[in-house]
DNA sequence: TAGTGGTCTAGACCACTGA
DNA sequence: CAGTGGTCTAGACCACTAT
């Protein structure tokens, strides 16, 4: 689950809170936050909660803090939510396009020594398999292919791939995606990726590979997405001492 | 600076002692961490420091825990600090390979209007460009192109940028780079990358454009960074509940 | 039900920034 | 110098997991 408890702890409260004094305009670039102690009175609570949301909020990348200073709202890229990152689909919605997808294929196969290793799992052992074309408001802009050891992909196989989002799916069917690897490169697209995007041979793409765990750290999802470079770019807004963020953004 | 403060703060101690237990093998992915009433005893200290400690190994995707569960070791990507997020020199020498350069120019010149509105200044106004191209080990594997309001740049036109890294160049005289952001995608070579990384035209490289920013959110640099895809890949490490990390990775 | 991590309180001292 | 954020203490209660 990604809201464990129900009622709404106080920091939450107040990462909303500052949150949207700052996409709402309200807390513009460069201005002060207000400090800790207002915050503490305003929310009528210790400098606990206060200091956790305000902890959140730069690993985000959101505002910057220091000591003796006053914190500031940074101009920056947001970072994804966690299901942003890992679906097409939810992605889509994100950038105001409508998803859509064309499935190549969709096969119960048994894995290859290179399937196996991703997956940990024995080669031969039984696996799905899927090559999509994905589109955004009709556009072909990503080719996807995925693969799944056979226990989660049986999911898929009773499921029309066509109708939405392969994620969601697993998410409902109970699969419990924790965390995910990402590589990110460039490749030339070979022939089966010219046709189905419709560019030439040779061409450069986004290839971003992906692998999927649970919280065991079982891999329960490897693919190989490319996307056209004109269409997905990738970016990051990396603040002294906090942790690294990734977004994907709308192509130019 | 990186270390504001001298004496090793209780919090970064425990998480120098894990990080050397996960990295050395003596906790191995899938274990459990010792309690965090344990780390409070062998420590010395109170939960807060502890959990603080936890906290950043969690947003670096070391570690995942939850309520009543012991926290366990991931197996994932380890995120970069932010220095080697930023420098060429410093990646490099992570990987293990000696870095090398070639400055093909630089050169003080005006802002054309697209360099003024990436730097946030009038076009044209003073600038510095520099043109390099970048070994790892003798090979050539990124060219680079950076561009610096004069302000900044100054510091690198009395100073032989063949010596070495421009990034340290310009912490050292002062230059306080706070957050920067990062766009990746992928392009065709032109013809000039083509002749300097020995390429064919329109083969795909890796690009990364970066904005680096004073605590002010003035812009100080701007990059253009071309990498050969076989030499290098960006990943990143996604969690559930913890902020997004990508770091870089040596290729295949 | 016992153990564990998630959240919170109400203090404290220190390092640093900015007036 | 006063104000602010960074770090820490020593408690507390609760939600959840595992047994």
């Amino acid at each position: 689950m990604t809201a464990t408890t129900r009622g709404a702890q106080t920091y939450r409260e107040i990462v909303t809170f500052l949150r949207r004094e700052i996409s709402s305009g309200a807390l513009v670039p460069g201005q002060s936050l207000p400090t800790e102690a207002d915050l503490c009175t305003r929310f009528q609570t210790s400098r606990g909660p206060v200091r956790q949301a305000l902890g959140i909020l730069r690993d985000e990348g959101l505002i910057s803090s220091g000591r003796g200073r006053r914190s500031v709202v940074l101009e920056t890229v947001p970072v994804q939510p966690f299901d942003v990152a890992l679906s097409f689909t939810q992605w889509c919605r994100e950038m105001g396009a409508e998803p859509g997808q064309r499935t190549e294929s969709l096969t119960r196969e048994w894995a290859t020594r290179a399937q196996a290793d991703s997956l940990e799992i024995e080669e031969g052992d039984p696996i799905v398999d899927v090559l999509r074309l994905r589109f955004a408001d009709g556009t072909p802009i990503m080719l996807e292919r995925l693969c799944y050891p056979f226990e989660v992909g049986r999911h898929i196989l009773s499921f029309d791939p066509d109708s939405g989002s392969i994620y969601e799916r697993l998410v409902a069917c109970g699969v419990d995606i924790h965390h995910a690897t990402r590589i990110l490169d460039a490749v030339a697209a070979d022939a089966v990726d010219a046709d189905l995007l419709g560019i030439e041979e040779g061409s450069p793409l986004m290839r971003l590979r992906r692998r999927a765990f649970t919280i065991e750290g079982h891999p329960i999802e490897w693919s190989d997405d490319r996307y056209l470079p004109s269409h997905a770019r990738f970016a990051s807004t990396t603040v002294r001492g906090a942790a690294n963020g990734l977004s994907m953004l709308r192509g130019v």
